[in-house]
DNA sequence: CGCGCGATTGAGTAATTTCAAATCTAGTGG
DNA sequence: CCACTAGATTTGAAATTACTCAATCGCGCG
């Protein structure tokens, strides 16, 4: 179950067996069932969970009821309340799973350690930090010059699978615009 | 001019004189008048940039023309197209200088030397990076969530020396809406 | 003084939302 | 296997929001 994560990885930083094994037991297995909150707006966020199987989302809520998709995270992927989790302060978004999940979880202490005690790790981070950044900011420039119907079109692109995946409502929550105009998007031409 | 580098940089991590001098070397100083690019799309991007003085924006330039703003940078604030920074590939962004500017230049290899000789300031670019993510994630809900009006009320609270500096043309194509509807809004009520 | 850039205003238009109703679909229990 | 239901999606029509285009205004700088 952990050995995906270590392909991960050495995408970045090449481990040696033993150097592998230490570092996942840093992690801990955890099952979340489908509509399970895995991060609660309010609560602590003790991990950053690495999505072995399964589909989230990050949302909040806002003031007239509506929901607004942060991220989603599907395998391979990261999620959690970054602010909440480096800063140790409450969540102020929500996590929930879309599907069934199997997460790694870890810690901001153990992260910390495992950084501490092999560089490799620290760098590993970052350089999935760095790209992050770039995604986040390719999603701003995507809401500043693309209208409903182009952005939409990107993210079938980008993300095949998730389009699949998830309820269309959720691709609108996303995306920014209402499950009306989502399905009023014609995509035969 | 460099003083005010130093006090960034301690708010995260403390340094002794020899460290920050050190550290200082590593870093050059540059001049661009009002205007001028500091990074030019399709063009190699060999720094990260501190501003001691002055105001920039990173844009892109989209299919019809219209300029669409990623970032601002002011005093104090980093600038730079990180992708092509860190991946040394060329720029795929625009940064100009809306005032003349003083900059403090950062080359990837120095960065790299510097984070590799003190880990602490490995900690300071981490840290920095956490909260321009979380900065990123934050314009993404706005940019979601909130109407024109409410954006724009958004970013005089958030940078209210911003608003007074730079020409509300580019606070439009920052917010993601035409120059018009901003000044259609009645701050007044 | 006059130029040029930025900001404002008005009118018409386009995109998207909202609200309401109808339709479709997958999963459940009988 | 079928009927039923809840959730998801689609469709229509009206309302809203923001955009575009064009004209005007205002002001700082040479």
């Amino acid at each position: 179950m952990k050995q995906k994560l270590r392909q991960q990885i050495e995408e970045i930083a090449p481990l040696t067996d033993e150097e592998f094994s230490y570092i996942a037991d840093h992690f801990t297995e955890k099952r979340f069932k489908k509509n399970q909150f895995v991060v609660q707006e309010g609560m602590p966020v003790p991990n950053d969970y690495w999505v072995v199987s399964g589909c989230l989302k990050a949302f909040v809520i806002d003031g007239s009821g509506k929901e607004h998709i942060i991220q989603f995270a599907m395998e391979d992927w990261w999620i959690t309340d970054y602010e909440a989790y480096f800063n140790e302060v409450p969540a102020s978004i929500n996590i929930d799973c879309i599907e069934d999940c199997e997460l790694l979880a870890l810690t901001v202490e153990n992260r910390r350690k495992i950084c501490r005690e092999y560089h490799k790790m620290d760098r590993f981070f970052s350089v999935k930090f760095n790209y992050g950044y770039i995604r986040l900011q390719q999603r701003i420039l995507s809401l500043l010059t693309q209208s409903a119907e182009e952005r939409y079109r990107n993210l079938i692109d980008e993300f095949p699978e998730l389009v699949q995946r998830v309820p269309k409502k959720y691709l609108a929550a996303y995306l920014g615009l209402s499950r009306e105009t989502l399905s009023r998007v014609d995509l035969s031409k």
